[in-house]
DNA sequence: TTGTACGCGTTATCAC
DNA sequence: GTGATAACGCGTACAA
């Protein structure tokens, strides 16, 4: 940059003036400046600049994984959300780096914040007890949560009313008769786990269906777990005739394993997913699902991150989630209404 | 830092060699720094120690477009790559940035290069004349490119042996009795597009059945092209009886079209794609597909870079792509052999 | 309007 | 073994 200002005459100060196009620069001087660091092509270093800035221009994409149950970050949903948000993110001169992190270890939070490596951060599937969040909040973080809101904390979300999806998905099978009918969530100490737990219950209630304990389980959102747990429960349950699965990835592996087992889907087991995945209209057979508008999601979370980055506010905001009637909760078999 | 010094009753520098353990720090004196950072909870900046040592800790994953047709980032096969590379770089002290360029404009390449905003590069899709590779060469970057290798650039790469991939699909086809066989390839100027073109005809070469133009169609990599692509080759070759696609993801849109146009798959159109994508494990019908290993391409790529940035040299892999045989080639109707 | 001087947090270098 | 100092490449008060 010196020797740039020595080409010209001027001082570095006018140099870096110039490039940045301050208002005290004369447009001829700046031109002569511009076309003179053209020609010995020099270009600002922005990693000096960001430097000198205290920002680094860089958003973290982070994916907590619980304990031992490293889901893995290649499951379709999360790359789907990661889609959303680099195309999102074409528009604006920010880079976004992909992080796994493991969520009852708040360790990296230090890593990414207080050494300023990121200006901001996106969270997916936080937990419900998570330190982490505590811990940005404290370093004074600016981050945005995907998922739904949480009655007791202060915090920037962007996400679906997973109670109201999972309502919706059961009393859906509810009205094509089932009765019998399962649920396969995520770790139990996810939120989003936890609520679409919530709206089981609330769907099976408010047809006054008792809940049963033994219709319930948990997994690492693995196919093969989500296999397992089926297992489980149709041994419980021999005649169950409905399965609510809190992820499409999931579900695609339960129907295989159903068909392979002798049973049809969806005559014998009513299957409904979770997130419509791009696979959920491809499968066989195509699967029923709650929608999560994640390429919406992702353009509505950048946009909030950087207003969050720059004036230090946003709005959370709640998407609707939206149920896909497909072929695999048997409705299409079912007379219309 | 100079705080820690003073505290500690020493010099910054004493304090700088014994948080990054130099041996010319007595243990004694290091425990005690350690300490005292510790209590007052400070860090290495790893921003101002990166900038000191010139280097970023990161690599770009970057995904180039060709022209007008912005290949969405959020197709399965990039996604899938993504995954590998994220899950690779688990165990190193690297960040991954997530980057998609335009592959006809080079300017990209000071960005990240001249800018020092990464320490290494992985290419995805190079097209055969881009410039990119030339200017990141020059530039004397350290990048490694996914796709088989080019004859006459001397470059790093890691990918498959697109020409021998393609080859086998169409030999496939022809051993189960297809003769009009049609390919539906990405944008002409893409390295992997133009081999697998080269394989097909090669394949049909061999069987000495006489290659046709209008059997040839190229797209965007888009369903909706892929779609738009085989009614065309069906106009004009109503009979047609085989099609490989070059990738998994149109061919499943691809099935989906022919079925809807009264068109059976695998019985009046073998279908083979290319990627082995998780998609296509679970479509209907089931996709027959030359699968790239990406998972262990993806382990493979970030070893060698990271080699590639420590050593100054690595090597390029070759892998052997390998035909996973399902329905919608319609092998499973004939007799073994 | 332009130039000077300093600061950002760390490490390399060369004294001692 | 330890300390002082320069340097990395830039932005910006403040002075001129």
């Amino acid at each position: 940059m010196a020797d740039i200002g020595d080409l010209a005459g001027v001082s570095v100060s006018t140099v870096s003036r110039a490039l940045n196009g301050s208002a005290a620069i004369p447009e001829s001087t700046r031109k002569r400046i511009i076309e003179i660091a053209k020609a010995h092509n020099y270009v600002l270093d922005e990693r000096a600049r960001n430097f000198r800035l205290q920002r680094s221009q860089m958003i973290a994409l982070v994916f907590p994984y619980l304990g031992d149950s490293h889901r893995m970050i290649s499951d379709p949903f999360y790359m789907e959300i990661l889609g959303a948000v680099t195309d999102a993110l074409d528009d604006y001169d920010y880079d976004v780096i992909v992080s796994r992190v493991p969520a009852m270890d708040d360790a990296w939070c230090e890593n990414y914040v207080v050494k300023q490596r990121v200006d901001g951060l996106i969270i997916i599937d936080r937990s419900v007890q998570d330190g982490s969040i505590a811990r940005l909040k404290n370093l004074n973080a600016r981050f945005i949560v995907w998922g739904p809101p949480m009655p007791n904390q202060d915090i920037i979300t962007v996400g679906c009313d997973s109670i109201a999806g999972a309502r919706t998905a059961v009393e859906h099978m509810l009205n094509l008769g089932r009765t019998r009918i399962g649920f396969i969530g995520g770790h139990p100490g996810m939120v989003e786990t936890h609520q679409r737990f919530i709206g089981y219950q609330q769907g099976l209630a408010a047809a006054n269906i008792a809940f049963k304990p033994e219709l319930v389980a948990y997994t690492d959102f693995t196919q093969q777990q989500g296999v397992q747990m089926t297992k489980q429960l149709l041994e419980l349950t021999p005649d169950l005739d409905g399965l609510f699965v809190c992820s499409d990835f999931m579900s695609i592996g339960i129907m295989e394993y159903l068909r392979a087992s002798g049973r049809t889907v969806p005559d014998d087991v009513s299957v409904v997913g979770y997130d419509d995945i791009q696979l959920a209209a491809y499968c066989s057979p195509r699967l029923t699902t709650v929608r999560q508008n994640i390429y919406d999601g992702g353009r509505q979370i950048i946009r909030k991150l950087l207003d969050l980055i720059a004036a230090g506010e946003t709005t959370s905001t709640m998407l609707q989630p939206e149920l896909i009637i497909r072929d695999s909760c048997g409705a299409s078999a079912q007379p219309a209404g």
